[in-house]
DNA sequence: GAGACAAACCTAGCGCTTCAAGGCATAGAT
DNA sequence: ATCTATGCCTTGAAGCGCTAGGTTTGTCTC
């Protein structure tokens, strides 16, 4: 984990975290992270889009090609039903797993 | 990442931070991570071994062979100066990338 | 003493995730 | 016509954690 990178584990749920207000494209997926965030993560595109795929085959988005406000063919992702149970999900593990990490970080 | 797990990439840093109070032997690690996250995490003992291992190759952690308050033959690690260094290091890049997620997780 | 159990160490192999490094197509600008 | 940025995707390697085994040895019970 080096300067500019990623939590292991966690860009689903900052993918999912992302397409909450409502669709978006893939692209505009990682610079909303980008921006978000401050600088702070930076998401590959090799990371995004096997990631994206992982969700498409579980049903946690749904895919639909269109058109960007750029005027460009983008492919923009929604949440299913499924995939807001599955964020409400992540977001509670993680909130315990951090807490215990904290834990030991504080009081080793 | 579902109930009683480890965040990935968190487990080196753990450890560390569990080892810098001073020495303790590998089996006691997993249980005091376990106590101090009041049973939040659970680290398996085919991922412990292995990341000491790993720590001993870059020459984060020195082991020594003892024996234990229950009079059995244990494996004693410690932090080496370097060993000091990376956790630090661990901790900078591990709040970095909290904040990162935080700003997202709030504030999509 | 025999057997059971828990402490404590370890390894092999699988699966998953991330990333680096590429490739492809097209809209808009020069 | 060329270039640049946008936008999508794949392949291959590397790293990590887990499951599922196995070994040794101290202690306790009968």
């Amino acid at each position: 984990m080096a300067k500019n990178e990623m939590l292991p584990g966690t860009l689903g749920m900052l993918i999912l975290r992302v397409l909450q207000p409502g669709p978006i494209h893939g692209y505009a997926i990682a610079q909303r992270i980008h921006t978000l965030s401050k600088e702070l993560l930076q998401v590959e595109e090799g990371s995004l889009y096997p990631a994206l795929q992982r969700m498409l085959l579980k049903g946690w988005v749904k895919a639909e090609w269109g058109i960007s406000e750029t005027n460009r063919k983008v492919r923009f992702y929604k949440l299913t039903a499924e995939g807001r149970r599955q964020l409400q999900s992540e977001i509670e593990d993680f909130d315990r797993v951090l807490q215990g990490i904290q834990s030991v970080m504080s009081k080793a």
